[in-house]
DNA sequence: ATGAAAGCGCTAACAG
DNA sequence: CTGTTAGCGCTTTCAT
């Protein structure tokens, strides 16, 4: 599909002022192209009086540098691809905060990409993304697919997969682990005297297996293996259905006495479900989310979760890159930004 | 600042193997470069053999197109740019992934800027953007500075201003009034019998303003003008702002009998104080949120907001600006997608 | 420190 | 329907 169709362009071609060119400048300034390139670019590169005159003439002319022209001349585009499973989720809302924070200090631009967890929509988005020679390349998760890891692996430029580890990154890593974190949120119930938590969760990926198997561990450890007691579903996640969640696992598992949740949302849903069930969250049940959003230590009853360092990978993945790009060399390449549980009300079993 | 330092490129020039160009398919497919290019944006100016033969070179060769050349050599990207105040907040969220769906289906891509709200940093963006030469650009807000809106004037692509409406759009125009949207909210406060509705808010911008007068006019028609109050902040809203927020308005007004919020996360942390408060939420003391987001139905009790059709309105604006580049024209240039009250147990007075 | 010349890979314009 | 010829605006050599 072409940019715009035959029959378009009726506008009878308004006397367009043509946007000013390097050429304009220098002739403005009484110098040439390269050298306003290079004044712009590289100001060290040219004397201070000439690089005066120059700057003076972009300001009258109100000179803007062709993207497009620039990435085309130099082979490389200011571009880092930022590829997401979802845009309106808000864990990737604060890595996203954390990534447009930190890209602001840099001459980089951000340009996201939305793979809906679908490994093919990925791999399509890797592609594209290659097609325009970016500057750096942050992925998601640690699990695309092989095809996808071919076409990283011959990319020439830095890659970062964050959120989670791995053994064998693609090049760089930033994250945590998301089974050390289950695990250590699940010994927090047991140790808290909860005979029987469970898990919930909603829409299982491969992150929210690593926790699942992070759970297991923890009751396995315990010798409560034979107590796990698991509700998942394929559908999204979302707070109401955090609520439906709790309310099956309630009927498949009546003596559950403490929930681990996925994430926030089924937690928050879960603890409305409990409430509506006449049940008090903390003492008869206890409720543990994942993330940490804001609101969870605003509920009521206040709610333990595990927080995440979302923003602080968005800015790790972009230093990484940019580290690479200017200095050629990242260490370490693989960082463990790791996670911290908030003990809240909602685990208080008094 | 450079896209990269002087001292870069230390890798010892891999035997990069040089991606294929129009110039290797054309070459491959024994043709001139401008068909193989006619090939793949209009298929249908090749005849049907040659366009085998050059589909079969692009798969053989693996050709992606270079974007930048492209854009160069059209002086047209396919870049629209979204510019809005935040990415991590979930009303946006919403926007976006309306948006992202939308621009799967076309040759399009997005390209995301964070204006945090702050008038300078929109129009250093809107300066950035327009330098790529956009096919569109959506602006979140009616807001723009007089500096900004003069460039956009003399922008050479589709603009459309969403979430607000206004008399005056820059192009075209699609959202709901807040105005309207916060003096039905009261209206139904008023109806449902309390007597006194406060309203809170945070990080006071434009749009809240907006509510804020139809929350008066509200208030003022029904002969209560002076019993409206008020509490606002200028920090950035937040569930635990909406407990602090209830709270202080608690004090300054102990009269209030129902609070509307100036967005969601306020109305559930004003939930949960109320809750703290030992406050009978509906009876006792009435909440309305804004923008009905998922928890607001799953709550306990449920909570009574405005639904505001974010999704519709990223849908909405790229289909406009599509049109526009696909047909020239759009009627109506500007829509109002309305809102609509979602009443529930959080406003029953009982 | 500065400049001249030669493309980068693609598409518009104009032939055939 | 197909091809030729020129650039698009910038940056990279390589001189000076």
């Amino acid at each position: 599909m072409p940019l715009m169709p035959d029959r378009a362009a009726p506008s009878p071609a308004p006397p367009v002022l043509k946007r000013a060119t390097l050429v304009d400048v220098a002739a403005h300034a009484g110098t040439s192209t390269i050298s306003v390139s290079r004044a712009l670019r590289r100001p060290a590169m040219v004397s201070e009086g000439l690089r005066a005159r120059i700057m003076q003439a972009v300001q009258e002319l109100g000179y803007v540098s062709d993207t497009a022209a620039s990435a085309l001349a130099s082979r490389r585009s200011g571009v880092i691809g930022v590829l997401i499973p979802s845009v309106a989720d808000a864990v990737f809302g604060d890595l996203l905060d954390g990534l447009y924070d930190a890209v602001a200090a840099t001459p980089y631009t951000l340009q996201l990409g939305n793979t809906r967890s679908d490994a093919a929509t990925e791999e399509r988005l890797i592609r594209i993304h290659l097609g325009q020679r970016p500057a750096g390349l942050i992925l998601a998760g640690i699990d695309q697919s092989s095809a996808a890891r071919a076409a990283l692996e011959r990319a020439e430029c830095p890659v970062v997969q964050i959120m989670d580890l791995t053994e064998n990154p693609v090049d760089m890593q930033v994250g945590f682990s998301h089974h050390a974190a289950a695990r250590t949120a699940t010994g927090h119930l047991l140790a808290r005297g909860y005979h029987a938590p469970a898990f919930i969760g909603a829409r299982i990926d491969p992150r929210t297996e690593r926790r699942l198997a992070g759970y297991r561990e923890a009751m396995a450890e315990a010798g409560l293996a034979h107590r796990a007691r698991v509700v998942t579903t394929p559908k999204p996640s979302s707070v109401g259905m955090g609520s439906t969640l709790f309310r099956r696992l309630r009927q498949y598992a009546p003596d559950a006495d403490a929930v681990l949740c996925n994430d926030d949302d089924l937690a928050l849903g879960a603890l409305f479900a409990a409430q509506r069930a006449g049940l008090s969250v903390g003492r008869e049940i206890g409720i543990c989310g994942f993330n940490d959003l804001d609101v969870m230590a605003a509920a009521f009853p206040a709610l333990t979760s595990v927080r995440t360092p979302r923003r602080e990978i968005g800015a790790a993945a972009l230093s990484m890159i940019a580290t690479r790009l200017w200095d050629g060399d990242v260490a370490p390449p693989i960082r463990d930004l790791g996670f911290k549980l908030m003990v809240r009300a909602s685990t208080e079993r008094v």
